[in-house]
DNA sequence: TGTAGTTACTTGATATGTCAACTATCCTAC
DNA sequence: GTAGGATAGTTGACATATCAAGTAACTACA
């Protein structure tokens, strides 16, 4: 038994790879800013976006988590604010007493309407102002083909002890 | 004065953005996790490399956030973790009575290789191994473009009150 | 039944991130 | 020299994230 050669990044990987995380540490805190002058963070959009494009603005916590890409309990944690302040509201699911569904409440309604259109502005700023429509398709695709993965592969999903 | 029609993301761009947020809140947890396992984040991943690619392996605070994506506080932060442990040293800049240099030590040196084999074989598995060639070169150059006016850019920076 | 295992969600402790306020040094111009 | 302003870094309060452990309800099968 013996030590594997590392799989090191080429250069062209290494500059991906490097471009994605100025995105994370550069390019996120921007769109969180500004949300956050609407009381909102980048999660509870993706929350609220979830919510209202789900049949009834309802959705099972459980389903919610998985397409808002959050582990449960940073979706309870979460759903705590959002219900406190009234976007959201929880009810007991008659069928099955352990699950649960959030529904976007009219107020939660409002609130991702009047930010919606400021939050595309940004995400339009920071990202796609600097592509051409053909580097926006590769980026899309290639980006897709990683998240695909991510999403049904047997990665250990957050919340699941290992 | 009246708003401007919001300039909503087409489909593609949607696809790419939805693909984006997958892989910071899917992806990145993977690689945290693995990292942690090593008594490393992503962020001290990213500052000890930072100092290891500088000469003398060592670095003024200021440009080590910087080329580590970070604001000044968050270093200071991240800095006090790794410098209790030995990975990390502080010297007063004897030019400039304000600034800090900070130097990799061996131990940190050590930690660094011992735990980068892993890391690149993570991001490979993660990222690069559902794209070919062709696709990680697109990748690299839209991410670049992107990156490039995140950097350079007077996009308000972390930790400048406005 | 009833009990072992699974699923759905919550909780709380601890770690990390963010923001504004703070200290200290340097620079400039008068 | 010295006042005003900029620069470098730190601090602390508060918000958020993570992880493991906990509760409660369902399921399957003896």
């Amino acid at each position: 038994m013996h030590m594997e050669e590392p799989r090191w990044l080429d250069e062209t990987q290494q500059q991906a790879w490097r471009a994605f995380l100025v995105m994370v540490n550069r390019g996120m805190p921007i769109l969180e800013r500004t949300l956050k002058e609407h009381d909102l963070l980048v999660v509870h959009y993706a929350i609220l976006v979830a919510l209202s494009e789900s049949p009834a603005h309802t959705m099972r916590l459980s389903d919610l988590a998985d397409t808002a890409n959050l582990s449960q309990s940073r979706l309870t944690h979460r759903l705590r604010v959002l219900t406190d302040r009234g976007d959201v509201s929880l009810h007991q699911d008659p069928q099955d007493g352990r699950g649960k569904n959030a529904t976007l409440t009219n107020a939660g309604r409002r609130r991702l309407e009047s930010v919606a259109p400021l939050h595309a502005e940004n995400v339009q700023r920071v990202v796609f102002d600097h592509l051409d429509p053909t580097e926006t398709e590769c980026l899309a695709r290639a980006l897709s083909k990683i998240a695909g993965n991510l999403c049904t592969h047997e990665h250990f999903r957050p919340d699941e002890p290992h």
